[in-house]
DNA sequence: TCGAGAGTTGGAATC
DNA sequence: CGATTCCAACTCTCG
């Protein structure tokens, strides 16, 4: 009886998340339907995590048998360009570590290549799928993939949950909560969410309890065919760097780290660390956001009872929170804007007669402009998938309105190949600030390709390890007693 | 409606 | 060396 209580406590708790995020009477009718147990899909695409996953756990909770799936369709990454090996390296260490972490609870993660459409098609009939659930994103590519599983549940016969996570709001209230439109300033955004209140609180966590409860069929798993994969199996090379390791297991462990540093968690402040410090002088937690290894809902609320503890704390924008809510600022104008990763046909963005040179854009992008300051930052993103956020303004601003007058969307493309923590909004967001494109408009600001670098970095360390003047190892050797500073 | 004020993170000169 | 002011002059927000 005891049992039976708390499940219906859980129960009413995942069916308000549900029903704060939906409006369609399509789903109110889904509601009345929703205690008969369900055999469903739950597909990743991002949030690659098991804490903080309210679909996963509503998946569970109204299912008695659950495929989780992740479906590597090559789309699925990016609609337009190249992923580096370093982002797919990362993908795939991410993709088997939650495959681990779902064996450890007796499930397991299918993985299926292919087209989406055709996958689900194939395995909704195979499995006798009644529910297909995936986690809300608000990107142009995953919308259209929402409203296509919509329509093939009308036609296949089965249901589609979707539930927020991914962001620290349900990013469709802040538009609501703007008067319909997506604020284009900061101070605007904080603004409306004071109004808008806290964030919600990550949901509860998901055990071992709830496999038992629903099980993944064990005779379904096929080893070869639905295994995780390689790099050799996608003919992507090897990454040479171990610094960062893809996974939930592996954020969570940074995340612990960090936060063990209360003094230094409270009174971060972004313009203060060091762009070119030889090891991340930030938290270095952005891969593990983009994919959602991590959640950032979660690190907000540890913050929150981090601040609650100190003295005093620094706040947005330079705060680390701020710094979350940067990244939320930048989802949700890029939510309500057509075209946001384009100039053309982007209402926010400024129209420029930016100059085609191929040749430059080549040596730029393959750390042959001649500038080491420049030379050495692009070295660092080509080879490791991670720059500090101002060494990017730096190379960002030469690209574009400071130097080579060349448009800020092949640098974004550039930057989408090569950044372990790429992202469709985050991306595109900075670098139209960075071009003076959207939201930021001092163009005269420019940074200087030599002498800003200089002033954080006066003995040219950065230029030097970048250009292999010296190994990592010797580095680290060498450094060893800056460790609390540099924030391995 | 329109003008004042402000804008995460530039740089140089000056005190 | 740090803080302050000026540089030059854009766009969004707000009253």
């Amino acid at each position: 009886m005891h049992i039976h209580i708390a499940e219906l406590k859980g129960f009413a708790s995942s069916l308000h998340v549900w029903r704060t995020c939906t409006h369609s009477t399509e789903d109110l009718q889904e509601l009345t339907t929703f205690t008969m147990p369900h055999r469903t899909i739950h597909i990743f695409r991002k949030g690659l995590r098991l804490h903080d996953n309210p679909t996963l756990l509503a998946a569970l909770e109204s299912s008695d048998v659950i495929f989780p799936l992740y479906i590597l369709d090559k789309n699925f990454i990016t609609s337009n360009t190249n992923v580096g090996s370093n982002r797919w390296n990362f993908l795939l260490q991410s993709i088997e570590d939650l495959h681990c972490n779902l064996q450890k609870l007796n499930s397991c993660l299918f993985v299926i290549k292919g087209d989406y459409k055709q996958v689900l098609r194939d395995y909704v009939q195979k499995w006798n799928i009644t529910q297909v659930t995936v986690d809300h994103e608000i990107e142009p590519y995953y919308r259209d993939m929402d409203e296509n599983i919509t329509a093939m549940g009308q036609e296949l016969g089965f249901q589609f949950l979707s539930l927020v996570s991914h962001t620290l709001y349900d990013i469709r209230r802040i538009i609501t909560e703007n008067g319909g439109r997506a604020p284009l300033t900061y101070k605007r955004f904080l603004h409306i969410l004071s109004r808008l209140g806290d964030p919600e609180p990550p949901s509860r966590e998901i055990t071992e309890e709830h496999f038992m409860k629903c099980t993944t069929p064990a005779d379904a798993f096929v080893t070869e065919e639905h295994r995780v994969p390689l790099p050799e199996d996608l003919d992507v090379p090897r990454s040479k760097s171990t610094n960062w390791i893809g996974g939930e297991s592996q954020g969570l462990r940074r995340l612990e780290q960090h936060l063990e540093k209360q003094g230094w968690v409270s009174q971060f402040k972004k313009p203060q660390t060091i762009p070119n410090s030889l090891l991340p002088s930030t938290t270095g937690l952005s891969p593990y956001f983009s994919v959602g290894c991590l959640s950032v809902r979660v690190f907000f609320q540890k913050l929150s009872t981090i601040y609650a503890q100190a003295k005093n704390h620094s706040l947005p924008p330079v705060s680390l929170q701020g710094q979350l809510l940067w990244r939320e600022f930048f989802y949700t104008v890029a939510s309500y804007t057509p075209n946001f990763t384009k100039m053309a046909g982007n209402p926010i963005c400024l129209q420029i007669d930016w100059y085609k040179d191929e040749d430059k854009l080549n040596k730029w992008t393959k750390a042959q402009t001649g500038f080491p300051w420049i030379d050495a930052i692009m070295t660092q993103l080509r080879e490791e998938g991670w720059i500090h956020h101002l060494a990017r303004h730096a190379v960002a601003c030469f690209l574009t309105r400071g130097d080579l007058w060349i448009s800020w969307e092949e640098g974004m493309k550039v930057f989408e190949e090569l950044l372990l923590d790429a992202d469709y909004s985050i991306n595109a967001g900075n670098w139209m600030w960075l071009s003076a494109s959207a939201f930021f408009h001092h163009y005269t600001r420019i940074f200087c390709p030599v002498r800003f670098g200089k002033r954080t970095d006066p003995d040219g360390n950065y230029i030097r390890v970048s250009n292999g003047d010296f190994s990592p190892q010797k580095i680290l050797a060498r450094f060893k007693g800056l460790s609390c500073e540099i924030h391995l």
